[in-house]
DNA sequence: GTAAATTTGTGTTTTATAACATAGTTCTTA
DNA sequence: TAAGAACTATGTTATAAAACACAAATTTAC
């Protein structure tokens, strides 16, 4: 991990998605055992095979995490924004880390240890209740996204990527613009395809006027199009 | 579902692997609470895009729980035995179910209502937490399942699936026969690929005297061969 | 116990996508 | 602001696996 630096801050009780449902002794005991860390782009926050440490929640900054796979091409499994958490999992399994986090661009974290996190999750039902239906809408992401990637052609797999980029991430105010600017390798990496696949179908969906491309910004332009492909392979 | 019967059962509290969770009242509640259901070889006991309506509990039988393809591939996602659970994912997520259930065999499901689960649940923590645990062990092999499939060549791909399946059923007391006889197709849909490449494959095991096959027994010969495909694609 | 259906097996052809090669372009950083 | 590194782009070739076609064997149903 990284070391701490002292930048604005949104306060821990305004990140932390599940403050409402801590008891008054628990927001008063993580106010007190929580930590910072700040992470610079391309920074790596966990390592697959890792024992896990922290529960970690994102406060600002994008995160990837990914698998490394065999043929040395990483498969993204999540994107994270502000408020999401990870590094969890692998504490509540009793495994080591499954996966790998990198810091996208400049990232700030709040971490609260293992212990500290399991303690909660044992007292507080509605708490541990919270993170079990976390978890029930995950496996069925990642079940679902196994056979997005085994079964669907390029262009569908690529239409898919895009979409689920719009709909985690969302758009900027002209309302097309996708709002997180990835590499071709990073867009290959979530949509299982190498690098040249991926720029050679963006640049055909550009074509075919479905999205524009400026660099890495992408505009969408015929959502329904998108969507259809990804549906029909 | 399926119609009653009455052959000799497995009790309740000798299936339910969180029997020794419950407090006295639930045990008595859920006594009182269950059902059982009987499903012939190859009976649906769930669909995809149904709403959930009960946690089940496998008491003797065998399922297997896929999601359909687009191409009509249906991806397989699960494979359960006695004393396992399914179906209540949906329900804490409150989705409708994302995979649908086959009955293999002849096969015996205690269920119990979303709403009583729900209710133990939100009431004892340690079953809430059982659950969590065994979700978050599920979302780990689930995104190892999607870079196995991904990633790996073929013949990579069924060593894993072979070797997912002595894990999961064990051997036979001879020590090498698989415990379970899959159909050519649901090997395949195991590891993503067709029937005839499963056939293939599985033919070229055999030959190279990593396996033997007599019908649908599967017999390993040499594990550690398995594990070198299965690991190098 | 025979017909029909399903499953298994094998050969051939086609195709989607990876792999490779190379060049232009844009970012770093010294 | 120049030099190098990383990223993007595009053409060509190779190949893994699907698709198709059909035959043999086995299971199921009547």
């Amino acid at each position: 991990m990284s070391k701490r630096q002292n930048i604005a801050l949104k306060p821990i009780e305004e990140v932390l998605t599940f403050w409402d449902i801590l008891t008054h002794d628990e927001r008063h005991f993580i106010q007190n055992a929580y930590s910072v860390l700040h992470f610079k782009k391309n920074e790596v926050i966990q390592s697959e095979g890792d024992t896990p440490t922290h529960l970690m929640i994102l406060a600002s900054g994008k995160v990837k995490v990914y698998k490394a796979g065999f043929s040395s091409r990483p498969q993204i499994v999540r994107l994270l924004k502000p408020g999401e958490h990870f590094g969890y999992r692998a504490i509540i399994a009793n495994e080591l880390n499954s996966t790998t986090a990198i810091a996208f661009e400049a990232t700030t974290i709040y971490t609260i240890s293992a212990d500290n996190f399991l303690s909660i999750l044992r007292h507080n039902n509605a708490f541990c209740y919270r993170f079990l239906e976390e978890l029930a809408f995950d496996l069925a992401e990642s079940d679902a996204r196994t056979v997005n990637l085994t079964q669907k052609h390029i262009r569908g797999r690529l239409a898919g990527a895009l979409l689920f980029l719009v709909q985690n991430y969302g758009l900027e105010e002209d309302g097309a613009t996708i709002s997180i600017y990835l590499a071709r390798e990073d867009l290959a990496n979530l949509s299982n395809m190498t690098t040249s696949n991926a720029i050679r179908t963006l640049a055909s969906f550009a074509n075919e006027e479905i999205i524009t491309v400026d660099g890495r910004k992408i505009k969408i332009i015929d959502a329904e199009k998108l969507r259809k492909i990804s549906k029909l392979g």
